[in-house]
DNA sequence: GTCATTTATATGTATAATGCACATAGAATA
DNA sequence: TATTCTATGTGCATTATACATATAAATGAC
């Protein structure tokens, strides 16, 4: 359903400013496959999950480009179900170099928190490591 | 069908795919706002510190148009020093602005983080580690 | 039967982040 | 003088993503 939303522009400044998405780049892709994972899916169904980790009500078009580019780069596959009722549906499937790709983005996100965890540290004023200036270490 | 089949050339190696960096966009800013607010710095001694955050030897391109794009942003403010020796820099601080977006990211970046940690429960198949807690171990 | 709605997929265009290559220039030094 | 180091900057291409719009099959309302 699509509901009219009133854009809210006189109203505080001070919020999320600019690009504030604290989310990496390509992030749909690990999502997708994860869900792929556990069971096959397609587009339409996938946008519900995609909302979970941290999409506010994908737009389809960004949805289906990204699952076409994943198809393309062979880490899924997909085929017309015409079974079901209701248009007809692509659904898709994780392959093998999928899973592959999936830890390597799993590796990348672990590295990535500890990165996160040292720019906390750094944050709330608790220092890592004695970094004065330009010493050895 | 898809005409255009060939894939990676780099199938047996199997090495990082594509746009496989697990950090968000704009990580630049924080990282810059962060070093900042230690104390004032310049481009050229910005990119060592960038390096420490995810990014390998940084390009100065990327680095001194993102400078530029938060001074226009209002979130640091820059003077130039021809005090030292060597050619002139441009010397940057943060602002109150700055210091405010930064809060912005922390906070964002604290809810990603645990965006993660239930992406890995669902990787693992196991519940989510305790990160919240502090007096765990 | 036909018209609107829901489900489902796709394209077109614009913007923004980023990488790579290259340009500019002062200062030190050989 | 010319070469190198330090320091800042621009041009161009690629890519991710948002937003708007298009297409179409099935379903339900009347």
């Amino acid at each position: 359903m699509g509901k009219e939303e009133h854009k809210k522009e006189n109203e505080a400044k001070q919020k999320e400013p600019r690009g504030l998405e604290a989310r990496p780049r390509n992030w749909l892709v690990p999502v997708i496959l994860l869900s792929l994972r556990d069971w096959n899916s397609y587009g339409y169904e996938l946008m519900e999950r995609a909302t979970t980790f941290g999409f506010g009500t994908m737009n389809p078009g960004t949805l289906y480009r990204t699952l076409r580019q994943m198809e393309k780069d062979g880490i899924v596959e997909s085929t017309w179900e015409t079974s079901k009722g209701g248009p007809a549906r692509r659904m898709y499937t994780i392959t093998e170099a999928g899973e592959t790709y999936l830890g390597f983005w799993a590796k990348s996100l672990e590295q990535y928190q500890r990165t996160m965890d040292t720019f906390f540290s750094m944050y709330t004023g608790k220092p890592p490591k004695g970094r004065d200036k330009k010493d050895e270490e």
